[in-house]
DNA sequence: TCAGAATAGTGACATCTGTCGATATGGAAC
DNA sequence: GTTCCATATCGACAGATGTCACTATTCTGA
């Protein structure tokens, strides 16, 4: 999924269907609390990147659940995931963030 | 419900759980190529601004699914809207979508 | 090879969401 | 007042979503 191919603001032109469904599966993956405050997480953190094992407590649900989470963001591409050892380190993509800011009128 | 309230950048702080919630709903209505649309026929109509009769032929869905809509973005604060004799004319709040461009990392 | 730890996947469940037809509401025009 | 038009609400339905316990997978270290 690749929002970068999609980033007419919104208002300079109607977007397609097809345009509109990826834009809003985007949005959508930001459209639950859980997920926000996990983000919050990832960009705040010093490096910008979180262990997996590091998610689960602050967020207050399962392991299961998070992982979860973590799959919506990652198939909506607003997060990357890199194994490292036993560990999966999650970060931010900060450019895919900023492409759906110029969507909101940027 | 009030976005500028609440326009910490992510990754400023973690958002706690009721702000994040706030948020989450305003994205959530970002988060269906329905609506996704309709805010953008709002922000190119000449004025800004859209009689309600106009939104159901270019969205192609039945007048009581459009309205069902465009409640969902009016209770998301996104869009306002004015009765003027008999039609009902909606426009898109800017701040609105420009306090949550805040909230992507602008 | 085996045991243990970290993470993802499965299956089930309740709840939420998008959709439409039918109906209600509220003005405008006659 | 009655009729007509624009818009909202209701009721119902199928499908999506968030959650968890359970299980599978994959890596590490002995």
């Amino acid at each position: 999924m690749d929002l970068n191919a999609c980033c007419t603001p919104l208002g300079a032109d109607v977007p397609d269907i097809a345009g509109s469904e990826v834009l809003a599966s985007a949005f959508r993956a930001l459209g639950d609390p859980v997920r926000l405050r996990l983000l919050s997480l990832l960009l705040t953190a010093p490096g910008g990147e979180v262990c997996a094992c590091d998610l689960v407590e602050p967020l207050e649900r399962s392991q299961p659940t998070v992982s979860h989470h973590l799959k919506v963001l990652r198939e909506a591409g607003l997060v990357t995931a890199t194994k490292r050892g036993t560990n999966i380190w999650y970060a931010a993509r900060a450019e895919q963030l900023t492409a759906l800011r110029g969507v909101l009128g940027g």
